[in-house]
DNA sequence: GCTGCTTACGCAATCGTTTGCACTCCAACC
DNA sequence: GGTTGGAGTGCAAACGATTGCGTAAGCAGC
């Protein structure tokens, strides 16, 4: 029913071969059949079918992203949505489209996977929330598919990827409340089996151990990405004998749910306890108080990662150097000294 | 290089026919054939191309989302995020893939949806922001592609649509901040060619009236669904010689550029001014105060609307009613009477 | 007038599937 | 023993493009 390549030809008198070059400019077309096939073209209002397009030129100018297991909750964090946008600001503006998939328990992820590498759906992926231990990397680095991580993987540091130094950036934020004159300090983090969750927890450990003070297996907890968890995080926290001063969130989403619970309590930030989360979500500088962060960048992540995999596509030979962004650290009042103090 | 269905076939000895009726689960194919052809399959890590197969079957078993104009700012707002979220859950579980394109410009995004529609690259379409005069929807009627609008339709009723019952929500909200005994009650709108910013404004209109008060033009602002917007209406109310003594807010956001901005000027909430918004964000309740807010079900809003919109692709004929998703209001500080009063 | 080179285009194969139709068996029936 | 009929497969066309190769026309050069 819709016009094809073959219906322009026809009604101009040439073969489809020549529409076919008319429409991708070969210059071997004269300008007078070019012109009128371009005007035939308009006049029946033809779109190529980029779907036969994509069969022989084995190529769809998509790039795939798999989102994490529990899809549903994922994107409960500002994280996902941010990077998201990034990634598509420069996809759309490099002529890519973005095609998510999901997987709902771990297997389906390998499936979803596999149906668009071997379905030939994408020209590259996009991974997020690497795992220590991720098949999906191992999936397509065996197949030595295009994709690109955001974050980094252990087993295969050959790989590309975007991440921050989430070690320094821990670091960063443990050392500044150090500097307010903290010496309890404790840490919310995320699920042990993200490799972000270690670096920061490393991070953390090493400022405590720099500035000669001992990390306290009792002030750190794990979680999830979630508010719960910061929630329960926070009760577990301010009921110990000896309670820390000051908490690093691995997410500001977590430690908006360590606010919560505080006020809830009646505690006040930052007089009872201190906090600084990661992320620096658009708003966190809403919470109460205004949350201090370290602002990693994560639409420059999003940008950066399909900026990446769109050049390994096109096999540009990207740098197999991770690629770092820089973060910074975003002081408010959650983290500064009371105001009557 | 990758294995195709030939591959099989020669290799279990039978045609491609024979192989694509065993994917396909033919009953006409024995049980001997089709156990051996799956084996190989197996053996030789057998996936289908599904572009190949799309071509031949006109389907895609994808869904498409066009990004409306300013993909950058869309993102900033938890909504968009939310109805995503309900979309690839339904989604997914159906089988289906979900996929974004973005157009960067008003033109470029007619572009887009032609890209994705005449390229054969979707099998329907959802569509987000509905606009009074929306060229996207025009131009999908008129090829009638199946689609579902999130919002609704002025110029086109008769059209698959998800959408809120935003001129009641509004007025609930309205109502409630009379009942809390407001005479004068302001409204932040949004951008004035939504038609949602329309329907809340109707609603809120409507219940003045019924509460025998007159909506003062005065009291009526517009923005976009940005802090910024928020923050602009309150300055501009708070040095209006008559102030509201409640807001309207069309979405939580606009409602925490508001709070911001009160807080910064020293004002308290709600004692000095009550303010209800819209959407129920996850962080409305962390604001300070905990915000009022109209649930709109977001996440079931998307959810519905792949979930039609999938009907609609499978011609299981789905209901051209609009779908009405009911809303509650939640009651928080921000539009309860002061502790103090 | 023949050769040889360009220019501008067409032919036909190809990409990896699906599917309508035809065909071959073989058992069952009269 | 010929006819039917169903079960199980294969043939080949089709989906809508791209592209290597071939070729006709035109022109220059000798």
């Amino acid at each position: 029913m819709p016009v094809t390549i073959i219906d322009v030809a026809r009604k101009a008198g040439v073969s489809p071969s020549t529409v076919s070059r008319v429409i991708s400019n070969n210059p071997r077309i004269s300008k007078e059949t070019a012109d009128k096939v371009r005007r035939i073209m308009k006049e029946l209002g033809y779109h190529p079918n980029e779907i036969a397009k994509s069969l022989v030129s084995k190529t769809t100018r998509t790039l795939g992203i798999i989102l994490p297991r529990p899809a549903d909750e994922l994107f409960q964090n500002l994280f996902f949505s941010e990077v998201i946008r990034g990634i598509v600001a420069h996809a759309s503006r490099s002529g890519y489209d973005l095609l998510m998939a999901a997987g709902t328990s771990g297997q389906e992820e390998v499936d979803a996977i596999a149906r668009l590498v071997n379905g030939r759906r994408v020209d590259g992926i996009i991974l997020l929330y690497s795992r220590r231990d991720d098949p999906l990397i191992a999936y397509l680095a065996e197949r030595s598919f295009p994709f690109v991580l955001i974050g980094r993987s252990e087993q295969y540091p050959q790989v590309l990827s975007v991440d921050n130094d989430n070690v320094q950036a821990a670091y960063d934020a443990t050392r500044h409340l150090i500097a307010q004159g903290h010496e309890r300090i404790g840490f919310v983090s995320g699920p042990p089996n993200l490799i972000v969750s270690k670096d920061r927890m490393e991070g953390y450990v090493k400022a405590l151990a720099d500035a000669g003070l001992q990390a306290d297996p009792e002030w750190i907890v794990e979680g999830e990405f979630l508010q719960e968890s910061g929630y329960r995080a926070m009760s577990y926290f301010m009921n110990l004998p000896k309670r820390p001063t000051a908490l690093v969130a691995i997410d500001d989403i977590v430690a908006f749910g360590v606010l919560r619970g505080l006020s809830e309590l009646g505690f006040r930030v930052p007089r009872d306890l201190s906090i600084v989360g990661f992320n620096n979500l658009s708003l966190s500088e809403l919470a109460t108080p205004p949350l201090s962060s370290i602002d990693i960048g994560i639409y420059q992540i999003g940008y950066t990662a399909s900026q990446t995999l769109i050049r390994a596509v096109r096999e540009e030979s990207g740098q197999l150097q991770p690629i770092i962004i820089p973060h910074k650290l975003v002081v408010r009042e959650s983290s500064l000294p009371p105001a009557d103090a």
